[in-house]
DNA sequence: ATGTTACTTTACAAAGC
DNA sequence: GCTTTAAAAAGTAACAT
């Protein structure tokens, strides 16, 4: 009677409650890494749906929030890497990492592997390069990839060699440090990424 | 080239058995040669062997888990070597323990690069998850054989989660012809 | 700049937290 | 869910030289 109708009250406010600060959490890390209001209300979407799919159960409330927003990224074609988004979380990116790919399984999100042409202008912008360089690495990563030196290489080292020959290229010279610290990639996976794809594509 | 069956190489067999006793494992920890015991961190007590290569881990139940055999036959031949060992402790060991083959992990190559972006976009809809940020390989579940294949952009792969080792073989013939009839064998 | 070691992923059993 | 064991694949990273 009177104590089930409390504790239905009791259970829908604690619902909304986590409701509102997974949304509020949402909207915070949106905030911090940039990324348009749009793809907020994507995240919020595939979080509702985890929510509703029954899909927090044993996970926390932040940690799937977190990889909604990963998610959302990728489907609106500005994707963050899994460090960017951990910046911004208290979760950890290997948590988040293995979160996103649970909720990417269990709503069937159909997720396409990053293309590494979509850090491109973000990168380059960060390096104020020129939008010369920009259209170089991406020709450098089509040709590369359509030769099959993508198989298996991460998307922000591929796109950050690229950018950083592309940078050489057009005599915008930046340094392995300079793009791996924007791209957060180590200089040695640069420098690996950068060799195969000079050679691939013949040094100019 | 050569049929991919035939890269086919164990690299890892995981079993279990028992010795249908109970055991005292810090005593044993005292007289086992190279034993290592740290109950605080985990229940089980570990023992290596060296020929055949392999590690042991002794519970107190008097059950054993035997991984690191390169075979199933290096998986008896191994335990038959902690049984003579727990005997030598005065230990009473039941005459034939059941030994249960749990995983077999092997590798093989498929003699051609793979892309794996095309794969993954191309076998979409199926049991693949691959996600290069995370991990090189395109993780590939099967249901016929019941096994989890490693693809990787060189053409190697790993599989593992089978019984038999017929279910490697099973599983490489599956996902060639997979690949084949959707034309994403190199390209 | 290169080399070494180590960690990422998959599967599996065991006992206990 | 974690802890421990083993092993492969290839990429990336941390730290040393």
């Amino acid at each position: 009677r009177l104590r089930k109708w409390q504790e239905r009250i009791r259970t829908k406010d604690a619902g909304e409650r986590n409701l509102q600060f997974a949304l509020s959490e949402i909207d915070r890390m949106a905030s911090a890494l940039g990324v348009p209001r749009s793809v907020r209300e994507v995240a919020s979407v595939i979080y509702r749906r985890a929510l509703n799919e029954d899909l927090i159960r044993g996970r926390s409330i932040e940690g799937v929030a977190t990889s909604c927003l990963y998610a959302a990224c990728r489907q609106e074609g500005i994707p963050r890497s899994l460090e960017e988004v951990s910046d911004v979380s208290r979760v950890d990116q290997k948590e988040i990492g293995r979160t996103y790919r649970y909720v990417a399984q269990e709503l069937s999100l159909k997720m396409e592997p990053v293309d590494p042409k979509q850090y491109v202008p973000r990168f380059a912008s960060d390096l104020n390069l020129s939008e010369e360089v920009q259209s170089k690495a991406n020709e450098i990563i089509d040709e590369t990839a359509e030769k099959g030196l993508l198989s298996g290489k991460s998307p922000t080292g591929y796109a950050a060699a690229a950018i950083y020959a592309a940078s050489l290229l057009c005599n915008e010279k930046k340094t392995q440090r300079e793009v791996a610290d924007v791209a957060q990639v180590t200089e040695v996976t640069i420098r690996n990424r950068y060799q195969e794809q000079i050679e691939a594509i013949g040094v100019r | 080239m050569v049929d991919p069956k035939e890269t086919i190489n164990i690299e890892n067999v995981v079993a279990s058995t028992g010795i249908g006793q109970e055991l005292d494992l810090q005593s044993v920890a005292m007289d086992l040669e190279g034993a290592d015991y740290d109950p605080e961190q985990f229940p089980g007590l570990v023992y290596r062997t060296q020929e055949p290569k392999s590690a042991a881990l002794i519970f107190r139940s008097g059950k054993i888990v035997c991984t690191g055999a390169k075979s199933t036959d290096d998986v008896h031949e191994s335990l038959r070597i902690v049984f003579d060992k727990l005997r030598d402790l005065n230990i009473q060991v039941d005459e034939d323990p059941e030994i249960v083959v749990q995983n077999i992990v092997t590798s093989a190559d498929l003699g051609r690069n793979l892309n794996l972006n095309a794969i993954a976009i191309g076998l979409g809809l199926e049991n693949i998850e691959y996600e290069p940020e995370q991990f090189p390989g395109l993780v590939y579940r099967l249901d016929d054989p019941d096994v989890v294949a490693l693809l990787f952009g060189s053409g190697k792969l790993v599989i593992t989660g089978g019984k038999q080792p017929e279910d490697a073989e099973e599983a490489v013939d599956r996902i060639v012809s997979r690949l084949e009839e959707l034309g994403l064998l190199d390209g």
